[in-house]
DNA sequence: GCTGCATGATTCTCATGTTAATCAATGAGA
DNA sequence: TCTCATTGATTAACATGAGAATCATGCAGC
C-alpha cells in the first residue's frame, strides 16, 4: 500500500504558480510540504485525545504527567535532565516545578555540590498519581496496538525516532 | 543553548511488571506506552525546528503560517472551516484573526446570509508571505525526502493519517 | 411574535511553547 | 585572589493550547 492514488483529495486546488515553475514531480505524491508538520500534529492530537480524559480525571496536564512519570522512573534528576527526558522546555519546567511542588507531587532542593543545579524528586503523592494513571495509559496503548497493529506501531516508532534524529543543514536560512 | 540530545541512556530502567504480561515480542520492542505520544512530539519538534527559522525570518509563527497558507489555497473560508483545515482551535483563531488582520495579512467580514459566520480571506500582503516562504518550505521538505527517503516519507504519512483517523472507544473513561 | 434550543464566534482563565534577557554559581586563567 | 566566560536556572513577554462560559444569531415550534 505504497503510493495508491490517494483518494483523499484533502486539498485539491492550489494556485498553479507554485507548480508551474518546478514541475519535477514524477508522480502525484500529494504535496509533501504540508504533510509531515501537519500529519505529525494531527496524529499526535488524535493520540492525545484518548489520554486527556484520563489525565484530566486526575487533574494533571499532559506535560505534568510526563514530568511525574519521568521522575517516577528515573528517580532524582536535575532540571536539565528532567526537561530533556520529558521533552519540556526549561522555562516551562521552572513554572511547572513551582506548581507541582505546591501540590505536593515533587520536591525540590539545591544540589550541595553544584549550587546552580536544582534536584527534583517525586513524592509518594506523585507516585500515587502514577499508580493510578499508568494502568489506564497502558490500556489505551494496548487498544491502539490492537487496532493499528503492534508491528506497525513499532515500525512507526522507528521512523519517528529516525526522523527526530535527522539533522538537516539549513545552509540558506541561518544567516541571522 | 537548546537541549542537547545527549545520548546518555534515555531510559534504561523500568518496572518489569509492564512487560511480563504480554511477552510475545520477538524482539525487545522498547516500551510502547511512552512511545507514540512522545515519539510524535519529538519527531514533530525535530521537523519544525527546520521551519521555525524560515518563519521567524518573516515574522510569522507556525500557526499563523498555517492559517495564511490555508487561506491562500482555499480562498474564502469561515472561521470554523479555517480552524479545522489549519488544525487550530477556535479561541486561538479568534485571537489570531485580530492580529493577522491588524498586520494586513487577512480580511474579515460577516457573512451576509448568516450573521454568525465570519468570512476570512487572504490579502495580497498575505499572498506575498506565501510566495516568500513556500519555496524555502519546499526546499526543507525536499531535503527531508532525500535524507529520509521519499517513499518512506509517504509511508510515514500514510500511517500518520491512519492513526489520526483511529477512533478508539474509551469505554472506561467517557461515562457521560 | 415569542420561546427554547442549536450553532458560530468570542471571551476568560490557566498552562505551556518559544525566544530573549537576566540572575546565580562555577571554573579556568591572569 | 580577582576577573571573565560559561553553565544552570529563572524571569519576562508574547503566542497558542485547552476547556468552560458567554454572546449573538438562526431556527423550529407554538
Amino acid at each position: 500500500m505504497r503510493n495508491m492514488p490517494d483518494k483523499t483529495d484533502s486539498d485539491a486546488k492550489q494556485p498553479p504558480e507554485f507548480d508551474s515553475g518546478k514541475t519535477k514531480s514524477k508522480r502525484p505524491l500529494r504535496d509533501r510540504r504540508r504533510s509531515l508538520a501537519i500529519g505529525l500534529l494531527r496524529a499526535r492530537e488524535a493520540v492525545m485525545s484518548h489520554f486527556r480524559p484520563i489525565l484530566a480525571a486526575h487533574d494533571v496536564t499532559e506535560q505534568q504527567w510526563r514530568v511525574i512519570r519521568v521522575l517516577s522512573e528515573a528517580g532524582q534528576l536535575d532540571a536539565t535532565e528532567l526537561a530533556d527526558k520529558a521533552s519540556i522546555l526549561a522555562p516551562s519546567l521552572t513554572r511547572m516545578i513551582r506548581s507541582l511542588e505546591e501540590r505536593g507531587f515533587i520536591t525540590k532542593h539545591k544540589d550541595e555540590a553544584d549550587g546552580r543545579r536544582v534536584l527534583l524528586q517525586i513524592t509518594p503523592a506523585g507516585e500515587a498519581i502514577v499508580e493510578d494513571v499508568m494502568p489506564e495509559s497502558l490500556k489505551v496503548y494496548a487498544d491502539i496496538g490492537v487496532r493499528f497493529g503492534a508491528e506497525r506501531v513499532d515500525q512507526l516508532l522507528d521512523m519517528l525516532e529516525e526522523l527526530a534524529a535527522l539533522k538537516l543543514d539549513n545552509g540558506s536560512v541561518g544567516d541571522e
